[in-house]
DNA sequence: CGCGTATGAATGAACG
DNA sequence: CGTTCATTCATACGCG
C-alpha cells in the first residue's frame, strides 16, 4: 500500500519539511507548539471531541498561523485524547466497581453480521497451501478501478489441499446476497 | 503496515500465536507478517475491494502460510483499507498550502513519492448529517459537558489571514450541505 | 546518556 | 459503508 505506507518518513527525506531550512524543523513528526496545543485543549474542554470534516480544516487552519500543521494532525489529536480519557477513565472505573464476576451479559447478537463474523473465525487457519482464489467481475460501483485485473494470481508454491465446504459459511455480503459462486478465476501472485 | 516496508523493520512481528499457547504471545489481535499485508495490498491494487465469501476463505487459506490469520481478519482488511483509501481521497484539505511565516526555501524538495504522498492530508471524520459547529449528540462516553460548542470561536485577533481563497487546491470536499462559502461559523475563542 | 513517559500515527475491530 | 473505538507502534522529551 503506497499510500499507507506509513510509520515514519525514512530519515532519508527528513529535509523535506519545511523545506529544510536546518531551524530543527524536524519533519518525522507534527510537532504541536504549545499555542497549538492550548488551543486544542480548550476547545476538547468546551466539549468538542470529534470534530466534524469541516471543523477540523477550520480548526487547522487556524492553527497553522502557529505553525506547520495539517487537518490530520487535529484528527489524531482528538482522537487520540479522547481515547486516552477513557482510557484513564476506564482504570478507574475498573476499580470503582470491581464486583460482577458472573457478568450474565445479555450479548445480544442482535444482527447478521456479527454473527457473520463470528462464524468467519476459524474457518482458516490451518496451513493450506493452494488456492484458487477466483475472482470474476466483481461487480464495481467503485469509481475507477484502475486496473480489473487480477487475473491470475497464485500465492504460493501450490502444494496442498483445502477443504472448505462448510455449509455453514454463508455470510459476509449476507445481506445482499452478493454471491460469486466460485468465479473461474485463480489468481496467481507471480511476484511472489 | 508495520515496519517499515522500507527495509529496517522493527516489530517483527510475534511470530506464534496459533501454533501453542505456550509462548504467552498475547494474541488479542491479528498482526499481519509483511507478507500476508504484500499478497493483501497485491490483491487490492489489482483490483480487489470487496472479496466475496469464497474469495475470502481462500486467501485466508493461503495466508495462514505465511501465519496465523482468520477469515475475518482478510474481511477487514478489505473494508478497512478501502474505507481509509476513500477517506483519504476525501479530505482533501487545505492546510496543504502555505505555511504564512514559513514561506522560503524551496531547495530541494525531492522526495520520493511516499514523502510526497504524506503531505497530504488525510484522514478525519465525515459529517453524516448536516453540521453545525455543534455536534449534538456523540457517544456514550461523553456527554456530561454543556453541549453548545463554540458557536462562534475564533482562534485568533482576527487579524491574521484568511487566505482561503485559493482557487487551485482550495476544493474542500464537503459533501453535504453546508456551504455558505463561509460558514457563518467562525471560531472564536474568547479564553485566548 | 539511557530510560520512562507523553503523545503522534497507524490500523485492526466493530458499530450504526 | 462511513465512522468510531481500542490497541499498538514509534518517537519526542524530560528525568535522574
Amino acid at each position: 500500500m503506497d499510500e499507507g505506507m506509513s510509520g515514519f518518513c525514512i530519515k532519508a527525506s527528513a529535509a523535506g519539511c519545511g523545506g529544510g531550512n536546518g531551524t530543527g524543523t524536524k519533519c518525522g513528526r507534527w510537532n504541536p507548539t504549545t499555542e497549538q496545543v492550548k488551543v486544542l485543549t480548550e476547545l476538547f474542554r468546551s466539549g468538542l471531541r470529534t470534530p466534524s470534516t469541516d471543523q477540523i480544516q477550520k480548526i487547522s487552519a487556524q492553527l497553522s498561523f502557529y505553525g506547520k500543521i495539517e487537518s490530520k494532525n487535529v484528527f489524531y489529536w482528538f482522537q487520540n485524547h479522547k481515547a486516552r480519557e477513557r482510557q484513564k477513565r476506564r482504570k478507574v472505573s475498573i476499580s470503582v466497581h470491581d464486583d460482577h464476576h458472573n457478568h450474565n451479559h445479555d450479548l445480544h447478537h442482535h444482527h447478521q453480521h456479527k454473527d457473520f463474523i463470528r462464524q468467519m473465525d476459524k474457518i482458516s487457519s490451518s496451513p493450506k497451501h493452494f488456492l484458487e482464489v477466483n475472482h470474476h467481475h466483481h461487480q464495481v460501483y467503485d469509481h475507477h478501478q484502475p486496473e480489473r485485473v487480477m487475473e491470475t494470481l497464485q500465492l504460493f508454491p501450490l502444494n496442498s489441499f483445502e477443504e472448505y465446504s462448510e455449509p455453514e459459511k454463508l455470510m459476509i455480503r449476507s445481506m445482499h446476497a452478493n454471491h460469486d459462486h466460485h468465479p473461474p478465476l485463480d489468481l496467481r501472485l507471480s511476484f511472489l
